[in-house]
RNA sequence: CGGGGCAUGGCGCAGUCUGGUAGCGCACCUGGUUUGGGACCAGGGGGUCGCAAGUUCGAAUCUUGCUGCCCCGACCA
């Protein structure tokens, strides 16, 4: 993409309603813009990374054998009713009434819809277990919206949804998720830590959430410092096979948010200087819980034997949305974003550094083209500002790598790669550039 | 919802106390000089001063009502 054709709103100076790092420099960075509180419009940059995002977390899901599909933004209220949570949610639910006055919501989350969806569609045994998943926005009438995209009213959210006929199997779909989300989460080059938490009003017993450290977290969470140097299991992770072994150096250990934290027990568990008590947000919350809903819905399913059973359900769910500002409150510094190359908008930002003189023009060109066909996403600066103002919005933008292209390196037939992360720049042959990108990074094994 | 604050061009702000018809920096346009970490000079364009009513010869400025947004708290993916 020529930055010269491009959508990239810059902004030079902090605009004043953002308080926290990821909110200033998603608007600073042209990533999104505010259209009433909590409700964002996304941008091309911003919106590049949300799809990135997405795809990592639809690869996950579709790898742990979930199925994808989509449901609406608005519902009935009469489904709701069938739950009891109509009036049971409270003013956080958006309601509206359609020209027939008829009650309407805008769905905060999607448990009574999926389950009549399956209840309506399946009827044997033999079509369990099944866990099925959508992205799509969400709206939560939130007291007070803040933080940006991390705590918006608006926002968008993987949920997925298991049914299995016994609690046991429901474990099972609940361990498959639970890896799912730390293959995700790493893919994306956080360290997710799983706690223990409250199922608040989704309900049932078993539960925990993800949480990625960050200074600017908004919860205090503790845990046991082996935590982070856990790495996941890699793709060829048979989620068939009992998984309980698998996920169990992660569930053994302490790991708590604030609400229910333990002092003594933490401080039991777990010796003082491998004690961990940090910030963190909240990128993932899984649940199991029963039959809550398939009772409530009537959703019965005829055994081998021909008895009814009422299935088992959990939802899982990922902030998809909030993660854009998550990742940038856990990477970043004082320039701008440091985007993690798994979500990056692009891969490369390339700067021209004399666009109009015919060399230095020709040399990008030429570079520019073969990085695109080598399948590399290139931002490219074509435009007429000068270097410096160059150098601070890539750096802003926080592109992974950077390539500088300018008459002085040029004259030994050379450019400049400057990794945006390190900061680390070396001189390399025009010709040399792909090669060097394609140098696996030391220490990544395949995930 | 309680407490605090803000609303003037795309962004950041001054002007409001003491009414006289809107200004600064950045950004933008034109020309010139520049050009490896947010250049300089000159000339320009752009604002129903959040909305409504009122006071007044005259309101960004005073009065009343409303709306939007931000921060702290309780609540939350």
């Amino acid at each position: 993409m020529r930055l010269s054709h491009y959508f990239l709103p810059i902004l030079r100076d902090d605009p004043k309603e953002a308080e926290i790092v990821s909110h200033r420099l998603m608007l600073r960075a042209g990533m999104i813009r505010q259209s009433a509180a909590g409700i964002y419009s996304w941008l091309p940059l911003g919106l590049r990374v949300l799809r990135k995002i997405e795809q990592i977390i639809r690869e996950e899901q579709d790898r742990a054998g979930a199925i994808e599909l989509l449901m609406p933004t608005l519902q009935s209220a009469e489904l709701w009713r069938q739950s009891g949570r109509y009036d049971a949610y409270g003013p956080e639910m958006l309601r509206l009434k359609d020209r027939h006055d008829r009650d309407l919501l805008y769905g905060p989350t999607n448990e009574e819809l999926i389950t009549q969806i399956f209840r309506d569609a399946t009827s044997s045994y033999r079509d369990l277990p099944r866990i099925l998943y959508h992205i799509q926005w969400k709206f939560r009438d939130e007291i007070r919206p803040r933080f940006g995209v991390m705590r918006g009213r608006e926002f968008l959210m993987k949920d997925a949804y298991s049914f299995d006929l016994t609690p046991e199997a429901a474990r099972h779909s609940y361990n498959k998720m639970f890896v799912a989300y730390l293959r995700t989460f790493h893919r994306m080059g956080l360290k997710s830590i799983p706690m223990a938490a409250e199922t608040g009003p989704i309900g049932g017993e078993m539960s925990h959430e993800f949480i990625i450290l960050a200074k600017t977290g908004e919860s205090r969470v503790f845990c046991h410092k082996a935590l982070l140097e856990l790495t996941p299991p890699d793709e060829n992770i048979d989620y068939d096979s009992d998984l309980g072994p698998v996920i169990a150096p992660w569930t053994s250990q302490y790991a708590a948010t604030e609400e229910i934290h333990n002092a003594a027990e933490f401080a039991k568990q777990v010796p003082e200087e491998q004690q961990i008590e940090a910030r963190g947000i909240e990128v993932g919350h899984i649940f199991n819980f029963g039959t809550k809903y398939t009772k409530a819905m009537n959703c019965a399913i005829q055994g081998p034997d021909g008895s009814l059973i009422t299935p088992q359900g959990g939802s899982y769910g990922i902030g998809v949305s909030r993660l854009v500002g998550a990742i940038i409150e856990a990477s970043h510094d004082d320039n701008g974003i440091i985007w993690p190359k798994a979500v990056a908008p692009f891969d490369i930002g390339m700067i021209n550094l004399k666009s109009g003189d015919a060399q230095t023009d020709s040399a990008c060109e030429q570079l520019y083209s073969q990085l695109r066909s080598a399948g590399f996403e290139v931002l490219y600066d074509d435009t007429r500002e000068r270097a410096g103002a160059k150098f601070k919005t890539m750096d802003l933008i926080g592109l992974p790598w950077q390539i500088v292209i300018g008459p002085r390196g040029l004259k030994d037939g050379a450019v400049e790669l400057r990794e945006r992360a390190t900061g680390k720049a070396e001189m390399i042959p025009l010709e040399g550039v792909i090669a060097r990108l394609r140098e696996p990074e030391p220490g990544l094994g395949k995930l």
